[in-house]
RNA sequence: GGCGGUAUCGUCUAGGGGACUAGGACGGGGCCCUCUCAAGGCCCAAACACGGGUUCGAAUCCCGUUACCGCUACCA
């Protein structure tokens, strides 16, 4: 037994080799709900121990393409949900997929049919004509074998159905305990294994390859609850052992409805493109239904692995609310040294085309402040980028609503431009320090208050009304380009006047 | 329609019959800090879907109702 049930809503795990695996079919990107799966399953992993295995389900030959499975495989990779064995295609397995069925055909489980699609879709009408469920009757579950061998022998065309017996299937779900489905309400009857092409049908590839690769615990999004009592009936006539089951609620947009393209951004690499860090993506989606308890929010990958608890697991679907998701990206960055945050900050300066990897590298030091000062006033890497322009190229852009504001009246500005240049270049050193006495002795000796001449200096030097401490943009500057923003703002005002 | 699932501030959630005047966080509003912007600190508004039970006592247990979501394919 991997799992202790200590009592019937609290289930605590040894640490056991478990094996659990996250099964997305390469039709589009790495959602983030796919995401928040691949996740719990690979934190119960890494919680419980045993392995994390990655399936692509590429059994629907039309919608399935390779870009799909390189996108799931990199977010992954971006997310650090690295996962153990070699990827299991499910497309490769179709031989076992078929025997598998010719199995159940053979201990009478499953049955040829003969109903053309046609014919059912005509029923399927009827019944809802009639305002009726539609439940497939059964005309071919009982055909005698040399009929069903001449027509089969004949060419004719058939698709292989399971056999619903009576009774009810329930099994204990990890995240929502007991759950009963009457056989009767399992779909539309004897359901569809094996299409006429002869390719196998969801369920049964699922079962089929999850009993394959001795899958112990099934953990997946809640839409898979009414799919469960097919695949456990199937555990069953293969004679398996059937694996726990824990359904995951869903994920939807602000509205409420299913997340989709509608809601914007819902592939991870679009929050990657962003300049959302992987830890934080991971944080917050691990935070939409689970919590660790005690009010603890902000985690690193190594404690949500020591918080996690497979009894914590939410049953309600959440929203996906990108405003937490900017601010636990805040969190995370001000949680980062600079050295860290570095390579992704300089490869996206390099990328916007602000400076060469060379030249920053050259000046790393000075990056690492720049960085330093800025990380705790952006959300996103992409944030901290933009805010380091005024640092990097020249000549700097003007806020117009900040021009407009702290440079109103353009005589009484250049004045005080030109006394605060004046100040600074006597400054016997340019540290933040002998910086500050200048500029405090200057406002002293006019009787203004310091930040009646910090804020037009501000502009000057960054072009904007808001930035890190005036004295620090000063030291990050230099004195020479410190002094020729000031120029130049001079000029612009002449100019403009 | 049938079946299944879910229900605490706008959002993520804590809550396991008395500790609930229902806690934290995001977002919103205000104040403080302050050269601006952030960050940080403090404060405010904001919820147990509804109705019945069970119980001395219910956000918590039970039953209905309602709402929402999912499934209902020779999709996965």
């Amino acid at each position: 037994m991997s799992f202790r049930v200590s009592c019937p809503s609290a289930i605590t795990f040894r640490v056991m080799p478990h094996r659990l695996r996250f099964a997305p079919s390469p039709t589009g990107y790495l959602h983030v709900g796919g995401a928040r799966t691949a996740l719990f399953n690979w934190l119960f992993v890494k919680k419980y121990g045993g392995q994390f295995l990655l399936r692509v389900e590429d059994t629907d030959r039309a919608r399935s393409t390779d870009d799909s499975t390189r996108a799931i495989f990199e977010g992954l990779e971006w997310l650090g949900l690295d996962w153990d064995e070699d990827v299991v295609y499910q497309g490769a397995n179709l031989a076992r997929h078929r025997a598998d069925v010719a199995q159940l055909v053979e201990a009478g489980k499953a049955y040829r049919c003969f109903c053309t699609q046609a014919e059912l879709d005509e029923q399927r009408k009827a019944a809802e004509a009639r305002g009726e469920a539609f439940r497939y009757d059964g005309r071919c579950a009982h055909l005698p074998a040399d009929e069903v061998t001449r027509r089969v022998a004949a060419g004719e065309p058939f698709v292989v159905r399971f056999r619903v017996r009576e009774g009810e299937t329930s099994w204990t779900d990890l995240v929502h305990g007991p759950i009963t489905f009457p056989n009767k309400d399992i779909g539309e009857g004897d359901f569809i294994i094996l299409r006429t092409d002869g390719t196998p049908i969801y369920n049964l590839a699922v079962v089929s390859d999850d009993i394959a690769m001795g899958i112990t615990v099934v953990m997946r999004g809640d839409d898979h609850i009414s799919n469960t009592p097919k695949q456990i009936l199937l555990y069953e006539a293969l004679g398996k052992p059937l694996p726990q089951f824990a359904h995951l609620p869903m994920i939807h947009g602000m509205d409420g409805k299913k997340l989709s393209k509608r809601h914007g951004a819902t592939a991870v690499g679009d929050y990657q493109h962003m300049g959302i860090l992987p830890q934080a993506m991971l944080n917050f989606l691990a935070l939409l239904g689970w919590s660790p308890g005690n009010d603890i929010e902000v985690m690193t990958v190594p404690q949500m692995i020591e918080l996690f608890s497979a009894d914590d697991l939410s049953k309600k679907a959440a929203i996906f609310d990108t405003k937490k998701l900017e601010w636990m990206n805040g969190q995370h960055l001000a949680l980062m040294a600079a050295a860290e945050l570095a390579p992704l900050v300089i490869r996206g300066i390099v990328a916007a085309g602000l400076a060469t990897e060379a030249d920053l590298k050259a000046r790393e030091p000075w990056l690492l402040a720049l960085i330093e000062l800025l990380k705790i006033r952006a959300r996103t890497t992409d944030e901290i980028v933009r805010q380091a322009i005024p640092y990097l190229r020249d000549p700097i852009d003007y806020d117009p609503d900040a021009v407009a504001k702290q440079w109103k009246d353009r005589e009484a500005s250049r004045d005080i431009l030109q006394a605060t240049r004046a100040a600074l270049a006597a400054a016997a050193l340019w540290e933040a320090q002998p910086l500050e006495d200048a500029l405090r002795g200057l406002a002293e000796s006019r009787s203004m208050g310091a930040g009646k001449l910090f804020q037009p200096l501000r502009v000057a030097l960054t072009g904007s009304a808001a930035s890190p401490g005036i004295f620090d943009v000063l030291v990050m500057l230099g004195r020479d380009r410190s002094l020729e923003r000031i120029d130049g703002a001079v000029r612009y005002i002449t100019q403009h006047a």
